[in-house]
DNA sequence: CGACTTGTTGATGTACATCAAGGTACGTGG
DNA sequence: CCACGTACCTTGATGTACATCAACAAGTCG
């Protein structure tokens, strides 16, 4: 199960150690600081929050793996997108009054919570963070919007190949790793719910691309070998450096 | 080409008539006219934005329809979303700086325009209408979700019926349709690049749902003839239709 | 001038053969 | 027991090829 801890403050946030993230001024931590309401440790392989809920939280991850998912009545599973430190989670449970998706953890992850609630109070009171929530909205999209193109129009190797970009140059981005080595904390089975493949197939692709010396991937440890192959492979760009906001 | 033409007052958007969307305080409408710069009608077939450009405009539609899409350098096509009147359309290239899609028009449309620059504005002086357009985010990525669901792990059939189903709720919802019936501006291969299906293989799958009576669809008008069987055909639910923002 | 061919083009429809991905089954190793 | 690996067969979707049908333009003839 998951547990609340006591609160650290958001001045030593340790996401704002992180260059990724856009600097704050003082009054908008001060700010959020009081939109603060807690933190949430979830354990590894629960549930966050649940498709047709409407939680009266939003979180900000600050450390560990997630993933957001939707699933069919018999049992298909299509996970839509992993969640990665500085993700919000939650906000269209805020905005609208249901969750369309389901997150689950996928890692042990510590999680800052907010007041539903006050999100309004943010948006009347801070227009900076307000514009901060509306970059990130966008930057969802345009993951799916990449994401779609996959499974729409990329053969399962240049899916796998992409997807594997991505999440390396993510989980470095925001520190998600450990001694040179990427950790990837998710089984083939999620990465075929993510790339609507099976299984087997997902396997076998992967094998290929371990056979022609592009990947190494073995206990959750992940190198690429030849990055250039990969990513004309892939049709692969790294989405948007730019310095990044996060609540 | 598209031309510009004499902007007509917000106060009498012809879309406030429509009770779909949410009504506006003589305070917003007041604001939006400042921040509305113009109107644009775009010509059946012409593109609105560019993928990698960054334009200096946001719009919003008040007529006909359009679609966003993506493609790789190859020539494969993959259709994000198509666009409704209502929409919004060009928010990651204000936000972000680039725009991660294309915008094509498919019938002729009328958007309103707006300065990008003025958007932090709107932002600082207008909370509720901050708050409309993250709204409006959501429900595109409520939209983008419910998409990769389809094109990741529904079946041929499946997607067809879903998006038909989504497609007809959407135009009914916004007005964009005919004496009863519903008209589809788009082509067998919109569909096909739309499902990330073959042209052949859409085709053939409509055929089954015509063949099954369950659609009808010829010269652009398309009917719902059996709703039931393809609402459980497609697991379909009609997507949040509480009073809906625009701008 | 209007009416009647002819050619062109874009959307749709259908028939194959082919192939990428799926499903089941049964391994291994930690 | 669960994650991964591999073999074998099946199937859903693709690609190519060609036919139909309506819309439209150009050219021809009465």
């Amino acid at each position: 199960m998951s547990t609340k801890t006591r609160a650290c403050a958001c001045s030593d946030c340790p996401l704002r150690k992180n260059p990724t993230f856009r600097a704050f001024e003082d009054k908008e931590i001060g700010f959020v600081e009081t939109f603060k309401s807690g933190e949430l440790n979830a354990e590894a392989g629960t549930s966050i929050l649940a498709e047709g809920s409407n939680s009266a939280h939003i979180y900000t991850v600050l450390k560990g793996w997630g993933y957001r998912y939707k699933s069919l009545d018999d049992g298909r599973v299509q996970i839509l997108n992993f969640i990665l430190p500085g993700d919000l989670i939650g906000l269209q449970g805020a905005v609208m009054d249901e969750m369309g998706h389901s997150v689950g953890a996928l890692t042990d992850m510590l999680l800052c919570v907010f007041e539903r609630s006050k999100l309004w109070n943010l948006y009347s009171k801070f227009p900076a963070l307000a514009f901060d929530i509306t970059w990130l909205a966008s930057r969802e999209e345009q993951l799916l919007d990449e994401h779609l193109v996959s499974l729409g129009r990329r053969t399962a190797l240049e899916r796998i190949a992409f997807v594997l970009l991505l999440l390396n140059d993510r989980a470095i981005e925001t520190g998600e790793c450990d001694e040179g080595n990427v950790v990837f904390p998710f089984t083939q089975q999620h990465l075929a719910d993510c790339l609507g493949l099976s299984l087997v197939h997902t396997n076998k692709t992967l094998r290929k691309l371990s056979d022609r010396n592009l990947i190494g991937w073995k206990d959750q440890r992940f190198v690429i070998h030849d990055r250039e192959k990969l990513t004309a492979m892939a049709k692969y760009e790294y989405p948007n450096s730019a310095p990044r906001p996060f609540i």
